[in-house]
DNA sequence: AACTATTTATAAGA
DNA sequence: TTCTTATAAATAGTT
């Protein structure tokens, strides 16, 4: 784009085509950084040389991420050939609900971050306090479900040692009346449960 | 890039916003399709806008390929890595907490879209949920500051039209006794207040 | 969507 | 590779 317009098809010189390649890559990713910032968009950028070197650039979070959510989002996707699909009213009005309430969101989001002034009108606030209270209602019940998981698999853990314990009690007996050895002054019956966990993690 | 320079961050004003991101976005994908065709490299470019809409490219063969060819190669790649270079530790500290924070509030989107499942940790849970108690209260909050601020107009408009009354009245009484013809039946003083209005919105 | 005044990107040269 | 610079392209603000 400077001194001599550019013919649009490969560049035959090596050379001139890896410098070419190195500054263009650099401008490309630069504007993509730009548009992520800018734009609050969250975006991808993969390279392959000639030579099957890989460049790469993703703006928000891993290119892992990234990939996943095209595999979801790929599907009818404003793929560069532009067709562009007149949906039905019904799904229009779908959408447009949802795009309504991700609108909230977002400035939600804005709004806790601190600028909390004018930006949302007093019906949006009392919708998304509504949100938030069922939202918190789901975390609550999620986070029951997670802990009573958690209370089973360890009770499964104590009722397990317990039977270990037992067996092992057991075999101490035999083996100390056997060879005549008490292993502890007093005998094995001063400690009831030598192994046993006591758990207290649930009580509260 | 014109007309003066930008600012190198998130545009506030939605729609300058979203026209950004039109030209940008077409900008950046000309950008990748010329580097393909001028160096011969195989590029892909995913881009999900502010509102989760997909817009993708890949230059050669489909982006399924594309990334099928990425995940095999993406060991040791080039990653443009988003300049972490020498922050002091404090910095450091600092963004590892708002990285860690933006991480949990994906999630939390994600949670609260349906997905609800095990993607959240019960710590991440309970930190989440505490965050949402202090977020509506500062909605609460913001929501009471601003029907105060409308409580106040109102009664200032009451108090307005009030005096409007009274003036509109005396205006009313004067002439009927100086031209002798009473307005209503029963004299004036039938109907106290003809044009007060009874505001009873905010005496719940 | 079209128009420009400017800024940015970059091709060629050093 | 890197820098410089003339020029092509991109695009911010405007209509």
């Amino acid at each position: 784009m400077a001194r001599g317009k550019v013919q649009l098809k490969r560049i035959e010189n090596p050379v001139h085509r890896q410098v070419t390649f190195c500054k263009r890559r650099a401008g490309l990713l630069k504007k993509a950084r730009e548009l992520s910032t800018l734009c609050d968009a969250d975006i991808g950028v993969i390279i392959f040389s000639t030579h099957g070197k890989l460049y790469d650039l993703s703006t928000n979070g891993t290119m892992q991420e990234l990939i996943e959510r095209y595999m979801k989002s790929s599907h009818g996707a404003q793929t560069e050939q532009p067709e562009n699909v007149n949906h039905p009213p019904d799904v229009q009005h779908e959408i447009n609900l949802l795009k309504q309430e991700i609108n909230t969101l977002q400035k939600a989001i804005r709004f806790m971050f601190g600028d909390g002034t004018g930006s949302m009108t007093l019906d949006e606030l009392h919708v998304l306090e509504r949100n938030l209270e069922v939202w918190i209602c789901q975390i609550r019940s999620t986070k029951n479900q997670i802990m009573f998981q958690e209370l089973q698999l360890l009770k499964n853990k104590e009722d397990t040692l317990m039977a270990a314990n037992e067996l092992l009690q057991q075999q101490l007996q035999e083996q100390s009346s056997t060879c005549g050895i008490p292993l502890f002054k007093g005998g094995i019956h001063g400690i009831p449960y030598p192994l046993t966990l006591h758990n207290e993690a649930f009580q509260v």
